[in-house]
DNA sequence: GTCTATACGGTGATAGAC
DNA sequence: GTCTATCACCGTATAGAC
Protein backbone atom coordinates (compact mmCIF):
# COMPACT_ATOMS: atom_id res chain seq x y z
CA UNK A 1 0.00 0.00 0.00
CA UNK A 2 2.57 2.52 0.51
CA UNK A 3 4.60 4.35 -2.05
CA UNK A 4 2.02 6.65 -0.65
CA UNK A 5 1.66 10.22 -2.88
CA UNK A 6 5.25 11.25 -0.75
CA UNK A 7 6.70 14.43 -1.16
CA UNK A 8 9.73 15.25 2.37
CA UNK A 9 8.11 15.76 5.58
CA UNK A 10 10.46 19.17 5.97
CA UNK A 11 8.55 20.53 2.49
CA UNK A 12 5.29 19.36 3.91
CA UNK A 13 5.46 21.55 7.09
CA UNK A 14 7.01 24.27 5.09
CA UNK A 15 3.72 24.49 2.85
CA UNK A 16 1.04 24.14 5.46
CA UNK A 17 3.21 26.76 7.69
CA UNK A 18 2.62 29.36 4.24
CA UNK A 19 -0.70 27.93 3.83
CA UNK A 20 -1.24 29.30 7.98
CA UNK A 21 0.55 32.74 7.09
CA UNK A 22 -1.72 33.37 4.04
CA UNK A 23 -5.02 32.48 5.42
CA UNK A 24 -4.13 34.43 8.74
CA UNK A 25 -3.21 37.43 6.52
CA UNK A 26 -6.48 37.04 4.65
CA UNK A 27 -8.32 36.95 7.82
CA UNK A 28 -6.97 40.15 9.23
CA UNK A 29 -7.63 42.33 5.95
CA UNK A 30 -11.08 40.92 6.48
CA UNK A 31 -11.55 41.91 9.28
CA UNK A 32 -10.23 45.11 8.87
CA UNK A 33 -12.44 45.79 5.37
CA UNK A 34 -15.24 44.82 7.72
CA UNK A 35 -14.35 47.52 10.12
CA UNK A 36 -14.04 50.43 7.72
CA UNK A 37 -16.60 49.24 4.91
CA UNK A 38 -18.83 47.45 7.12
CA UNK A 39 -20.13 43.73 6.05
CA UNK A 40 -22.11 45.17 3.34
CA UNK A 41 -19.70 46.86 1.44
CA UNK A 42 -16.87 44.18 2.03
CA UNK A 43 -15.78 42.56 -1.10
CA UNK A 44 -13.30 39.82 -2.13
CA UNK A 45 -11.41 43.25 -3.90
CA UNK A 46 -11.39 45.09 -0.58
CA UNK A 47 -10.13 42.39 1.47
CA UNK A 48 -7.33 41.70 -1.10
CA UNK A 49 -6.24 45.28 -1.22
CA UNK A 50 -6.28 45.17 2.78
CA UNK A 51 -4.16 42.08 2.25
CA UNK A 52 -2.19 43.56 -0.62
CA UNK A 53 -2.39 40.16 -1.88
CA UNK A 54 -4.95 39.38 -5.81
CA UNK A 55 -8.49 38.65 -5.07
CA UNK A 56 -7.45 35.00 -6.26
CA UNK A 57 -5.93 33.77 -2.90
CA UNK A 58 -8.67 34.80 -0.80
CA UNK A 59 -10.89 32.56 -2.56
CA UNK A 60 -7.96 29.78 -3.31
CA UNK A 61 -7.86 29.85 0.52
CA UNK A 62 -11.81 29.74 1.60
CA UNK A 63 -13.30 28.61 -1.29
CA UNK A 64 -16.18 31.61 -1.83
CA UNK A 65 -16.63 34.74 -0.06
CA UNK A 66 -19.18 33.47 2.09
CA UNK A 67 -16.56 30.46 3.61
CA UNK A 68 -14.05 33.69 3.99
CA UNK A 69 -16.24 35.36 6.28
CA UNK A 70 -17.46 32.27 8.03
CA UNK A 71 -14.03 31.39 8.87
CA UNK A 72 -13.38 35.38 10.17
CA UNK A 73 -16.43 34.69 12.18
CA UNK A 74 -15.33 31.90 13.78
CA UNK A 75 -12.08 32.98 14.49
CA UNK A 76 -13.27 36.70 16.25
CA UNK A 77 -15.21 33.93 18.52
CA UNK A 78 -11.88 32.05 19.48
CA UNK A 79 -10.12 35.22 19.91
CA UNK A 80 -12.52 36.20 22.41
CA UNK A 81 -12.87 32.83 23.91
CA UNK A 82 -9.21 32.56 24.37
CA UNK A 83 -9.45 36.11 26.32
CA UNK A 84 -12.15 35.06 28.45
CA UNK A 85 -10.87 31.98 29.37
CA UNK A 86 -7.19 32.96 30.40
CA UNK A 87 -8.92 35.83 32.52
CA UNK A 88 -11.01 33.18 34.74
CA UNK A 89 -7.87 31.08 34.86
CA UNK A 90 -6.09 33.41 35.62
CA UNK A 91 -8.41 34.61 38.68
CA UNK A 92 -7.36 31.21 40.40
CA UNK A 93 -10.36 29.23 42.21
CA UNK A 94 -12.72 31.94 44.62
CA UNK A 95 -15.71 31.50 42.45
CA UNK A 96 -16.43 35.09 43.27
CA UNK A 97 -13.05 35.95 42.00
CA UNK A 98 -13.54 34.53 38.81
CA UNK A 99 -16.91 36.00 38.28
CA UNK A 100 -15.49 39.08 38.82
CA UNK A 101 -12.43 38.53 35.98
CA UNK A 102 -15.08 37.11 33.37
CA UNK A 103 -16.66 40.64 33.66
CA UNK A 104 -13.95 42.50 33.79
CA UNK A 105 -12.21 40.81 30.66
CA UNK A 106 -15.65 41.47 28.79
CA UNK A 107 -15.35 45.20 28.81
CA UNK A 108 -11.28 44.44 28.23
CA UNK A 109 -10.98 47.30 25.50
CA UNK A 110 -8.73 44.53 24.14
CA UNK A 111 -11.40 42.68 22.97
CA UNK A 112 -14.53 45.53 23.43
CA UNK A 113 -13.94 48.64 21.48
CA UNK A 114 -15.96 50.68 18.67
CA UNK A 115 -14.11 48.51 16.05
CA UNK A 116 -14.06 45.34 17.06
CA UNK A 117 -18.19 45.70 18.41
CA UNK A 118 -19.20 46.53 15.36
CA UNK A 119 -17.57 43.50 13.33
CA UNK A 120 -19.91 41.20 15.73
CA UNK A 121 -23.02 43.24 15.58
CA UNK A 122 -22.05 43.67 11.95
CA UNK A 123 -22.25 39.40 11.72
CA UNK A 124 -25.21 39.02 14.08
CA UNK A 125 -27.44 41.44 11.62
CA UNK A 126 -26.90 38.99 9.08
CA UNK A 127 -27.14 35.40 11.19
CA UNK A 128 -30.70 34.98 10.39
CA UNK A 129 -30.51 35.53 6.28
CA UNK A 130 -26.69 33.12 6.60
CA UNK A 131 -26.97 29.62 8.69
CA UNK A 132 -23.57 29.05 8.32
CA UNK A 133 -23.19 31.75 11.08
CA UNK A 134 -25.64 31.03 13.26
CA UNK A 135 -24.22 27.34 13.76
CA UNK A 136 -20.89 29.25 14.82
CA UNK A 137 -22.30 31.50 16.86
CA UNK A 138 -24.40 28.99 19.42
CA UNK A 139 -21.02 26.90 19.55
CA UNK A 140 -19.01 29.37 20.80
CA UNK A 141 -21.42 30.97 22.99
CA UNK A 142 -22.54 27.46 24.55
CA UNK A 143 -19.23 27.53 26.23
CA UNK A 144 -19.18 31.08 27.94
CA UNK A 145 -22.70 30.37 29.38
CA UNK A 146 -21.82 26.78 30.73
CA UNK A 147 -18.60 28.57 31.89
CA UNK A 148 -20.27 31.19 33.68
CA UNK A 149 -23.12 28.74 35.24
CA UNK A 150 -20.69 26.89 36.37
CA UNK A 151 -18.96 29.24 38.32
CA UNK A 152 -22.15 30.19 39.42
CA UNK A 153 -22.79 26.84 40.54
CA UNK A 154 -19.66 26.84 42.99
CA UNK A 155 -20.48 30.15 44.31
CA UNK A 156 -24.15 28.91 45.12
CA UNK A 157 -24.21 25.07 45.89
CA UNK A 158 -27.32 25.39 48.43
CA UNK A 159 -29.17 27.17 45.51
CA UNK A 160 -28.86 25.69 42.00
CA UNK A 161 -31.83 27.32 41.36
CA UNK A 162 -30.67 30.89 42.10
CA UNK A 163 -27.27 30.44 40.22
CA UNK A 164 -29.16 29.53 37.09
CA UNK A 165 -30.61 32.91 37.46
CA UNK A 166 -27.44 34.87 38.46
CA UNK A 167 -25.38 33.05 35.44
CA UNK A 168 -28.41 34.29 32.91
CA UNK A 169 -28.14 37.76 34.23
CA UNK A 170 -24.84 37.91 34.21
CA UNK A 171 -24.41 36.84 30.40
CA UNK A 172 -27.53 38.61 29.21
CA UNK A 173 -26.40 41.88 30.85
CA UNK A 174 -22.96 41.71 29.11
CA UNK A 175 -24.56 41.66 26.20
CA UNK A 176 -27.04 44.58 26.56
CA UNK A 177 -23.77 46.47 27.84
CA UNK A 178 -22.05 45.47 24.74
CA UNK A 179 -25.47 46.48 22.31
CA UNK A 180 -25.16 50.01 24.63
CA UNK A 181 -21.47 50.29 23.72
CA UNK A 182 -21.89 49.57 20.12
CA UNK A 183 -25.45 52.09 19.67
CA UNK A 184 -24.36 54.91 21.71
CA UNK A 185 -20.41 55.24 22.06
CA UNK A 186 -20.71 58.79 23.00
CA UNK A 187 -22.96 58.03 26.20
CA UNK A 188 -21.51 54.64 27.56
CA UNK A 189 -17.31 53.57 27.92
CA UNK A 190 -15.84 50.69 28.95
CA UNK A 191 -15.08 51.39 32.67
CA UNK A 192 -18.75 52.34 33.20
CA UNK A 193 -20.38 49.22 32.17
CA UNK A 194 -18.30 47.65 33.98
CA UNK A 195 -18.33 49.79 37.00
CA UNK A 196 -22.98 49.04 36.38
CA UNK A 197 -22.39 45.35 35.44
CA UNK A 198 -20.22 44.73 38.97
CA UNK A 199 -22.62 47.04 40.81
CA UNK A 200 -25.36 45.14 39.81
CA UNK A 201 -23.85 41.79 40.89
CA UNK A 202 -23.29 43.44 44.44
CA UNK A 203 -27.36 43.97 44.07
CA UNK A 204 -27.87 40.44 43.47
CA UNK A 205 -25.62 38.78 45.76
CA UNK A 206 -25.12 40.69 48.84
CA UNK A 207 -23.66 38.12 50.47
CA UNK A 208 -20.67 38.17 48.41
CA UNK A 209 -20.87 42.02 47.88
CA UNK A 210 -17.52 42.73 49.20
CA UNK A 211 -15.42 39.92 47.24
CA UNK A 212 -17.17 41.52 44.06
CA UNK A 213 -15.26 44.95 44.38
CA UNK A 214 -12.83 45.94 41.98
CA UNK A 215 -10.66 47.42 44.45
CA UNK B 1 -49.22 88.25 -2.19
CA UNK B 2 -51.39 85.71 -2.75
CA UNK B 3 -52.76 84.42 -6.07
CA UNK B 4 -50.59 81.45 -4.56
CA UNK B 5 -49.31 78.99 -6.35
CA UNK B 6 -52.82 77.03 -5.86
CA UNK B 7 -54.67 74.36 -6.23
CA UNK B 8 -58.42 73.51 -4.50
CA UNK B 9 -57.88 71.96 -1.08
CA UNK B 10 -59.71 69.37 -1.97
CA UNK B 11 -57.44 67.97 -4.49
CA UNK B 12 -54.50 69.04 -2.75
CA UNK B 13 -55.74 66.71 0.37
CA UNK B 14 -56.07 63.74 -1.50
CA UNK B 15 -53.09 64.32 -3.16
CA UNK B 16 -51.47 64.31 0.27
CA UNK B 17 -53.75 61.00 1.21
CA UNK B 18 -52.18 59.25 -1.90
CA UNK B 19 -48.78 59.88 -1.25
CA UNK B 20 -49.39 58.73 2.49
CA UNK B 21 -50.51 55.52 1.17
CA UNK B 22 -47.61 54.66 -1.37
CA UNK B 23 -45.50 55.53 1.21
CA UNK B 24 -46.97 53.00 3.94
CA UNK B 25 -47.25 50.48 0.76
CA UNK B 26 -43.89 50.81 -0.21
CA UNK B 27 -42.79 50.86 3.70
CA UNK B 28 -44.62 47.84 4.50
CA UNK B 29 -42.69 45.86 1.63
CA UNK B 30 -39.40 47.32 2.61
CA UNK B 31 -39.87 45.55 5.96
CA UNK B 32 -41.15 42.64 3.92
CA UNK B 33 -38.27 42.36 2.03
CA UNK B 34 -35.72 42.36 4.60
CA UNK B 35 -37.81 39.71 6.99
CA UNK B 36 -37.14 37.52 4.05
CA UNK B 37 -34.12 39.15 2.07
CA UNK B 38 -32.10 40.50 5.16
CA UNK B 39 -30.85 44.14 4.45
CA UNK B 40 -27.70 42.99 1.97
CA UNK B 41 -30.30 41.36 -0.48
CA UNK B 42 -32.62 43.82 -0.07
CA UNK B 43 -32.52 45.92 -3.32
CA UNK B 44 -34.86 48.19 -4.76
CA UNK B 45 -35.96 45.42 -7.16
CA UNK B 46 -37.25 43.37 -4.06
CA UNK B 47 -38.93 45.72 -2.45
CA UNK B 48 -40.93 46.62 -5.73
CA UNK B 49 -41.96 43.06 -6.25
CA UNK B 50 -42.87 43.16 -2.41
CA UNK B 51 -44.82 46.15 -3.06
CA UNK B 52 -46.46 44.98 -6.36
CA UNK B 53 -44.95 48.51 -7.85
CA UNK B 54 -42.44 49.65 -10.44
CA UNK B 55 -38.77 50.24 -8.71
CA UNK B 56 -39.03 54.40 -9.67
CA UNK B 57 -42.04 54.49 -6.86
CA UNK B 58 -40.00 53.51 -4.90
CA UNK B 59 -37.69 56.36 -5.53
CA UNK B 60 -40.11 58.81 -6.09
CA UNK B 61 -41.22 58.65 -2.28
CA UNK B 62 -37.79 58.36 -1.05
CA UNK B 63 -35.23 59.57 -3.29
CA UNK B 64 -32.84 57.00 -3.01
CA UNK B 65 -32.30 53.36 -1.12
CA UNK B 66 -30.75 54.62 1.60
CA UNK B 67 -33.72 57.66 2.34
CA UNK B 68 -36.09 54.34 2.26
CA UNK B 69 -34.09 52.54 4.63
CA UNK B 70 -33.56 55.18 6.85
CA UNK B 71 -37.43 55.99 6.71
CA UNK B 72 -38.16 52.50 7.54
CA UNK B 73 -36.10 52.40 10.60
CA UNK B 74 -37.64 55.34 12.00
CA UNK B 75 -40.58 53.75 11.26
CA UNK B 76 -39.63 50.87 12.94
CA UNK B 77 -38.82 53.20 15.78
CA UNK B 78 -42.50 55.22 15.98
CA UNK B 79 -43.92 51.55 15.94
CA UNK B 80 -42.08 50.25 18.78
CA UNK B 81 -42.49 53.74 20.54
CA UNK B 82 -46.37 53.78 20.50
CA UNK B 83 -46.37 50.41 21.78
CA UNK B 84 -44.70 50.76 25.01
CA UNK B 85 -46.10 54.22 25.50
CA UNK B 86 -49.44 52.34 25.53
CA UNK B 87 -48.62 50.15 27.76
CA UNK B 88 -47.46 52.14 30.40
CA UNK B 89 -50.07 54.83 29.89
CA UNK B 90 -52.73 51.67 30.16
CA UNK B 91 -51.01 50.59 33.75
CA UNK B 92 -52.06 53.62 35.52
CA UNK B 93 -50.18 55.38 38.25
CA UNK B 94 -48.15 52.90 40.23
CA UNK B 95 -44.88 53.40 39.58
CA UNK B 96 -44.40 49.40 40.01
CA UNK B 97 -47.41 48.70 37.91
CA UNK B 98 -45.57 50.71 35.24
CA UNK B 99 -42.63 49.31 35.25
CA UNK B 100 -43.57 45.98 34.89
CA UNK B 101 -45.83 46.97 31.87
CA UNK B 102 -42.66 48.36 30.38
CA UNK B 103 -41.05 45.02 31.16
CA UNK B 104 -44.12 42.99 29.84
CA UNK B 105 -44.65 45.11 26.52
CA UNK B 106 -40.65 44.60 25.25
CA UNK B 107 -41.67 40.98 24.86
CA UNK B 108 -44.89 40.94 23.71
CA UNK B 109 -44.70 38.90 20.40
CA UNK B 110 -46.26 41.49 18.64
CA UNK B 111 -42.96 43.62 18.54
CA UNK B 112 -40.82 41.22 19.65
CA UNK B 113 -40.68 37.89 17.02
CA UNK B 114 -38.17 36.09 15.50
CA UNK B 115 -38.53 38.66 12.50
CA UNK B 116 -39.04 41.68 14.19
CA UNK B 117 -35.46 41.15 15.68
CA UNK B 118 -33.54 40.15 12.71
CA UNK B 119 -34.97 43.45 11.08
CA UNK B 120 -33.50 45.43 14.28
CA UNK B 121 -30.35 43.88 14.05
CA UNK B 122 -29.95 43.81 10.58
CA UNK B 123 -30.23 47.35 11.25
CA UNK B 124 -27.63 47.85 14.08
CA UNK B 125 -25.57 46.07 12.24
CA UNK B 126 -24.68 48.74 9.44
CA UNK B 127 -25.36 51.46 12.08
CA UNK B 128 -21.72 51.94 12.84
CA UNK B 129 -21.47 52.62 8.77
CA UNK B 130 -24.53 54.37 7.79
CA UNK B 131 -24.36 57.40 9.78
CA UNK B 132 -28.28 58.31 9.89
CA UNK B 133 -29.46 55.15 11.36
CA UNK B 134 -27.38 56.14 14.46
CA UNK B 135 -29.23 59.61 14.41
CA UNK B 136 -32.97 57.57 14.10
CA UNK B 137 -31.38 55.05 16.99
CA UNK B 138 -30.44 58.09 19.49
CA UNK B 139 -33.34 59.80 19.37
CA UNK B 140 -36.06 57.15 20.14
CA UNK B 141 -33.44 55.28 22.77
CA UNK B 142 -33.30 58.31 24.52
CA UNK B 143 -36.86 58.45 24.86
CA UNK B 144 -37.34 54.95 26.13
CA UNK B 145 -34.57 55.64 28.84
CA UNK B 146 -36.00 58.38 29.80
CA UNK B 147 -39.53 56.87 30.50
CA UNK B 148 -37.75 54.36 32.71
CA UNK B 149 -35.79 56.53 34.53
CA UNK B 150 -38.91 58.50 35.34
CA UNK B 151 -40.73 55.65 36.46
CA UNK B 152 -38.01 54.20 38.41
CA UNK B 153 -37.40 57.87 40.38
CA UNK B 154 -41.17 57.68 41.33
CA UNK B 155 -40.44 54.31 42.31
CA UNK B 156 -37.56 55.46 44.83
CA UNK B 157 -37.82 58.97 45.08
CA UNK B 158 -36.24 58.77 48.22
CA UNK B 159 -32.75 57.09 46.46
CA UNK B 160 -32.05 58.79 42.93
CA UNK B 161 -28.40 56.98 42.50
CA UNK B 162 -30.36 53.52 43.14
CA UNK B 163 -33.55 54.40 41.29
CA UNK B 164 -31.01 55.53 38.30
CA UNK B 165 -28.73 52.03 38.71
CA UNK B 166 -32.62 50.17 38.57
CA UNK B 167 -33.28 52.11 35.49
CA UNK B 168 -30.16 51.36 33.49
CA UNK B 169 -30.35 47.79 34.45
CA UNK B 170 -34.08 47.33 33.09
CA UNK B 171 -33.14 48.92 29.94
CA UNK B 172 -30.10 47.06 29.82
CA UNK B 173 -30.92 43.48 30.44
CA UNK B 174 -34.30 43.72 28.25
CA UNK B 175 -31.89 44.86 25.34
CA UNK B 176 -30.23 41.30 26.42
CA UNK B 177 -32.75 39.14 26.22
CA UNK B 178 -33.50 40.75 23.02
CA UNK B 179 -30.16 39.56 21.44
CA UNK B 180 -30.50 35.76 23.36
CA UNK B 181 -33.72 35.71 21.37
CA UNK B 182 -32.25 36.83 18.08
CA UNK B 183 -29.18 34.46 18.46
CA UNK B 184 -30.67 31.87 19.87
CA UNK B 185 -34.33 31.69 18.97
CA UNK B 186 -34.15 27.88 19.70
CA UNK B 187 -33.39 27.93 23.79
CA UNK B 188 -34.98 31.41 24.24
CA UNK B 189 -38.66 32.58 24.29
CA UNK B 190 -40.41 35.56 24.68
CA UNK B 191 -42.12 33.89 28.03
CA UNK B 192 -38.80 32.73 29.53
CA UNK B 193 -37.12 36.35 28.92
CA UNK B 194 -40.11 38.33 30.28
CA UNK B 195 -39.90 35.81 33.50
CA UNK B 196 -36.43 36.38 33.91
CA UNK B 197 -36.23 40.15 34.09
CA UNK B 198 -39.22 39.81 36.14
CA UNK B 199 -37.21 38.01 38.65
CA UNK B 200 -34.22 39.81 38.58
CA UNK B 201 -36.24 43.12 39.07
CA UNK B 202 -37.64 41.17 42.22
CA UNK B 203 -34.47 40.28 43.20
CA UNK B 204 -33.22 43.88 42.96
CA UNK B 205 -36.12 45.54 44.45
CA UNK B 206 -37.38 42.85 47.26
CA UNK B 207 -39.38 45.75 49.06
CA UNK B 208 -41.46 46.19 45.89
CA UNK B 209 -41.53 42.18 44.84
CA UNK B 210 -45.27 41.75 45.66
CA UNK B 211 -45.98 44.06 43.32
CA UNK B 212 -43.60 43.36 40.38
CA UNK B 213 -45.71 39.89 40.29
CA UNK B 214 -47.59 38.94 36.92
CA UNK B 215 -50.29 36.94 38.46
C1' DG C 1 -47.24 59.84 -10.59
C1' DT C 2 -46.00 55.80 -12.58
C1' DC C 3 -43.75 53.21 -15.73
C1' DT C 4 -39.91 51.09 -18.81
C1' DA C 5 -35.41 51.30 -20.56
C1' DT C 6 -30.83 52.01 -19.92
C1' DA C 7 -26.29 53.88 -18.36
C1' DC C 8 -22.66 52.83 -15.49
C1' DG C 9 -20.21 50.67 -12.04
C1' DG C 10 -19.32 47.02 -9.51
C1' DT C 11 -19.59 41.58 -7.94
C1' DG C 12 -18.24 36.77 -7.25
C1' DA C 13 -16.26 33.19 -9.50
C1' DT C 14 -13.47 30.96 -13.05
C1' DA C 15 -9.82 30.00 -16.53
C1' DG C 16 -5.44 29.80 -17.62
C1' DA C 17 -0.58 31.90 -17.84
C1' DC C 18 3.46 31.85 -15.09
C1' DG D 1 0.37 29.20 -5.22
C1' DT D 2 -0.30 33.44 -7.15
C1' DC D 3 -1.58 36.42 -10.56
C1' DT D 4 -4.35 38.82 -14.36
C1' DA D 5 -8.09 38.72 -17.49
C1' DT D 6 -12.55 37.94 -18.18
C1' DC D 7 -17.37 36.26 -17.70
C1' DA D 8 -22.21 36.77 -16.76
C1' DC D 9 -24.80 39.01 -13.63
C1' DC D 10 -26.97 42.46 -10.58
C1' DG D 11 -27.09 47.11 -8.22
C1' DT D 12 -28.59 52.12 -8.10
C1' DA D 13 -29.97 55.97 -10.21
C1' DT D 14 -31.60 58.60 -14.17
C1' DA D 15 -34.13 59.89 -18.41
C1' DG D 16 -37.96 60.32 -20.67
C1' DA D 17 -42.52 58.25 -22.51
C1' DC D 18 -47.19 58.14 -21.10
Amino acid sequence: MPIAPTEPPRQRKERKQNADKRRRQVLDATYRSIVTNGLQRTTLATVAEEAGLSQGVAVFYFKSKNGLLSEALRDLYITYETHWQDAIDAAGTDAAARLMALVRADFDPKICNASILSVWFAFWGEQKFTPQYGAITSEYDDNRLRAIRDICAHLLPADPDRAHDIADWVDTLTDGYWQNLHLFPTVYTNAGAERSTLRALRALLPEFADRLNPD
